[in-house]
DNA sequence: TAGATTGTTAATCGATTAACAATC
DNA sequence: TAGATTGTTAATCGATTAACAATC
């Protein structure tokens, strides 16, 4: 959003600018950018180049991320696919995992494949820091523990079950489209139901 | 879940398992349930069946709603496919739309596809419930207008981009793959400089 | 009756919002 | 100096947690 406006040209914006496009208020904007100290000066706003450099660095945002797939069913290697047609900004696939041998072999793609029996060495060669779980909600639990095995700092789960970081400092956020559908069902029909009385 | 106790043939359960099993507090549970009013009896915890038909019969789960996708590029096409390959309970796919009217010919697929300039005529007809919009950022919330326009009461949004209801009792929840990758890092990021002091 | 467990009311916590003095 | 806008401190709000009387 700040390389937008850079990119527009804005050299300096207010919290409240920012809040109108964030869709938040000037208070939070304000009070989240103050906690990292010294990003605005009163009466001029934020430097939009500095506030970009300085959230980049707060949060970790320079560096390239090398991530992996583990699980290459229907959603792992769409995802996989994905991710080789349209390269992201602050991270890189660059390794799939699957536990059938003959499904390695079978699909071609420019990033490299492995048997996840050799998954915690392979992170840990790789130097891997994110992991996306695409496997059946079975095995999600096992596959992310053997993801903190092999130094992982981040996982995003896309299987419909709860899973824990088996160390400390390993996050986990979780990807469920049945879910949502579920939870936007839902919330539709309280709100007839509501309406209705 | 509550299916799974069912199949196992657990006919009662009381509010510190099921906060167990879904690793929340009882009193959470208790809460929630009590929302709804008399599911439970004191002493003997909450009938699994009831609990599940009271539950469906509140948030709407007993009819399976219909569902399109808007927007067949990569992202689209991929949850297509898989919708067709994995049926999921509670809603199906019945139409999908693009802009591009060559991409519809190509594409095949069990499921109806539709040129978005007949969008809110044909979300009608079909009496289409949900959407899953997988456009490109700039055009979600036009998309979403549309879907608004034509009927659907939930909308998921792919893109990476705040989209917002063009009237009330639309509702919207959004999926991004690369913003909890973000997320994700950030959170390492702070924790490690955390630990580090 | 006694043990267990609910439903509800009160207490705590964190996050958002408001207000305002400091300052560019 | 005057106007604008930050950073921070106080107030509000909602959601989670705790406690406990009601009751099966």
């Amino acid at each position: 959003m700040l390389c937008l406006l850079e990119g527009e040209g804005v050299a300096r914006a207010s919290s409240a600018d920012l809040g109108a496009l964030l869709d938040l208020s000037a208070h939070l904007i304000r009070k989240d950018i103050s906690f990292f100290g010294g990003a605005g000066s009163a009466g001029a706003g934020y430097d939009v180049g500095r506030l970009k450099a300085l959230i980049a660095e707060q949060l970790g945002f320079g560096r390239e991320k090398r991530a992996c797939i583990v699980g290459l069913g229907r959603l792992g290697s769409a995802l996989l696919e994905y991710a080789v047609a349209v390269p992201q900004e602050g991270y890189r696939i660059v390794a799939g995992f699957d536990s059938n041998i003959n499904r390695i072999e079978t699909l071609s793609t420019a990033i490299d494949l492995f048997a996840v029996y050799e998954i915690v060495e392979t992170l840990q060669r790789l130097q891997i820091e994110l992991a996306l779980i695409a496997v059946p909600a079975e095995h999600a639990q096992a596959v992310a523990d053997r993801c903190c095995d092999g130094g992982v700092t981040g996982i995003l789960n896309f299987a419909p079950m709860n899973i824990k970081p088996k160390n400390p400092g390993v996050f986990i956020r979780s990807m469920n489209v049945a879910g949502e559908l579920r939870i936007l069902t839902a919330l539709s029909h309280v709100y007839l139901q509501s309406k209705h009385q």
